[in-house]
DNA sequence: TAGATGTGCAACTCTGAAGTTGCATCAAAT
DNA sequence: ATTTGATGCAACTTCAGAGTTGCACATCTA
């Protein structure tokens, strides 16, 4: 299941899934088709079924996908709001960054006035 | 250096290289010195010089960070820009999401009332 | 009930990346 | 000129995870 953790972690966990390129592929087609099961994902990726299946469990753990049987058949779905998160987390670091940088300008510029 | 290359593929870059923990202190260090020389930042960290050069390697090589040689040391800042690009590429993927689960589920619904 | 289809579990291989150590090199300071 | 402190290069070890295969179990269908 897609836990409840700490917001760090769960930053954690979604930037970790984000880093494999076939887990990304994985996701667009997941995405695309609204709902889909590991066998049917696999039949359209270079890989085998059970490597889907790992995929999709990191996917899942980091709260990206979830899924809900149906009979015998596991069917998943892509799940936004994780996604969002990161997205706003990750905006809210290049905030940070940008200040920082404009502080340690305005200082420097300073010691250089007084420098003088 | 941070290199010029398609949007997408820059995205990548970023994403393999926040996907380590290890890079992220980095970044969390160097955004709160900002400017700083791999030696100093090891001294700070759990790690050789030698692990901090080649972190900043990929960091470099994904944009974040840029170094720069004053004399006999190489010191780096972090820089905003990619991975604020990568927040925008990650905000609009989670949008994309949601318009297209917002889709499946009218096209459901519609489904369910022509079968009744 | 049998056969077919989909999922779950486990053991295994293999590559890449994170980290280390050692040494060479280059610039600065005394 | 020597010594000191920083970076650069290279070889090496280690380990997680991406992928595979094989088989067992569950569920639908004819």
């Amino acid at each position: 299941m897609g836990e409840r953790r700490g917001a760090a972690e769960a930053v954690d966990g979604v930037l970790a899934a984000l880093a494999d390129p076939m887990r990304r592929r994985l996701l667009d087609l997941l995405a695309a088709q609204g709902e889909a099961t590991a066998t049917t994902l696999a039949e359209r990726l270079p890989v085998s079924r059970q490597a889907v299946v790992k995929h999709l469990g990191v996917l899942d753990a980091a709260g990206l996908v979830s899924g809900g049987r149906i009979g015998r058949e596991v069917r998943y779905t892509v799940r936004p709001a994780a996604l969002d998160a990161t997205a706003r987390w990750m905006a809210a670091l290049a905030d940070d960054w940008d200040r920082r940088l404009a502080t340690i300008k305005r200082v420097a510029e300073a010691a250089e006035r007084d420098s003088r």
